[in-house]
Order: C-alpha cells, then structure tokens, then sequence
DNA sequence: GTATCATATGATAATACCATCATGTGTCAA
DNA sequence: TTGACACATGATGGTATTATCATATGATAC
C-alpha cells in the first residue's frame, strides 16, 4: 500500500522555483548588482572593481565571494590578485535584459 | 564657488541600478514567482491562483498587492472577483529566459 | 626573514523582509 | 438587510540579509 507518491513534474517545478529564486536573490542587491554591472565591461580584479564601484574592498570580495559560490562569475589567480568577470554570457544578456525593460517602462511614463 | 556638483551619468547610473535592484527584489520571492509562474499561463482570479500555487489567500492578495504597486501585474474588477495578469510581455520573457539558463546550466552540470 | 600589498573571511549589530493572524471592505443572493 | 463570499489590509514575531569591523592568508619586494 502506497501511502506517499510523488509527482515528478510538479518535484521538478519545486526544484525549478527553487533555483529561480535563487538566482533573483543573487540579483537583488544593490551592491552585487553593481559589481555585476561594472564586469559587464570585462574582467576585472578586485582593487578595480572597488574603484569602479565606490565600495569597500570588504564589501566587494564579500559579494565577489557569493557570486563565485553562486557561478555567476568566475576567477583568475594573477600573483596575489585576483581577476573576475562574468561566468558566462547568459548573465549579461539578463541583466541587459532587464536594464532594456526598464528604460522602455520610463519612456512610457508607467 | 562650487561646493557640490551633480554628475549626470553617474546619478543616472546610480537612479537606474536602483531600479534594478528594486525590479529584481520583485522577483527574489518564492510567493511571488509562484504567482508570475502562475500566471504566464493567463489571466486568473486570487482563488483560482491560490489554488494553482498552493498559497494561502492572505499571502497571495499580499504579494500580488507588491507586484501591483510595481506595475509587474495588473488588475480588472468582475464582480466580487478581482482577475490578475502579466502586465506586459516583458515579465514573461524576463522570467523565461532566467528558466533557460537554469536549464542549460543545469544541463552542462555547473 | 620582514614589511607591505591584495584579497579573503569570521563575527556582529542593524535592518529588511516574510508569512501569518485577525479583521475590514465591498459585492451579491435570498 | 442579513449572511456568505471574494478579496484586501494592518499588525506582528520570526528569520534572513546586509554592511562593517577586525583580522587572517598568501604573494611579492626588499
């Protein structure tokens, strides 16, 4: 007798919102965000990213370290610096993505 | 003599990563993705939504109230029903194409 | 080796966010 | 006009996230 059965699609839409939101809440920080901005430009190490960015260099390798976890960026060793940038494409064309919504929303007065 | 002065480009800059955070604090919610999931489908009613995702009525109203004040969704009266939807395309896209990239991520085992 | 540079990391206090409870508002049916 | 239905809203306690401080690690230059 069956007492618990699983439904593999709606597991699978679990796992998914699970991941999706995730993956937002890598996304909604003001300071993630702005460093996610900054690599959109190409590689940079963590002193650069500090300039560019006008955080703390604390700060920065702190959320550096969570996008890197997360695999939105990756990192290069370069004697006792280290470069990042965006993991892969996707991510820029998101975060351009969204950056296109919202000037299309201003434009529109909404 | 100058003792402030106001870079445009930057306050741009500055005003637009602030929207961005805010768009994408949106979307960083278990609840209210459940609900956009929910209504990529279409159209629906609170009951009807709470029965899709599987959220209490107090929480879906609360979170759809959010994604209303932020024009994510709109809103039509029917009687004593209030009907929800996508408030444009762009959300669906947004939120598709964030789903592809776990997809494919998921797919080359990263 | 020792100092310094570049970055990483643990602890912490403040804040933000979330889901729930209790209740309110408006609509329709009888 | 009373009751049930559909939804909205204010308050609240619990939890998660955040930025910062202090400090650690690891590489290079001297």
């Amino acid at each position: 007798m069956m007492v618990l059965s699983y439904d593999t699609a709606i597991m699978k839409t679990n796992t998914t919102l699970d991941a999706l939101t995730s993956f937002y809440k890598l996304l909604a920080n003001e300071s993630r965000l702005s460093i996610l901005l900054a690599l959109r430009d190409g590689e940079d190490n963590v002193a650069g990213i500090c300039g560019r960015t006008a955080l703390s260099q604390t700060l920065v390798s702190h959320q550096l370290a969570v996008l890197h976890r997360s695999d939105v960026v990756r990192s290069r060793k370069d004697g006792r610096r280290t470069f990042y940038a965006l993991a892969d494409k996707h991510i820029d064309i998101i975060v351009g993505f969204a950056l296109d919504h919202l000037a299309e929303k201003e434009l529109h007065h909404e």
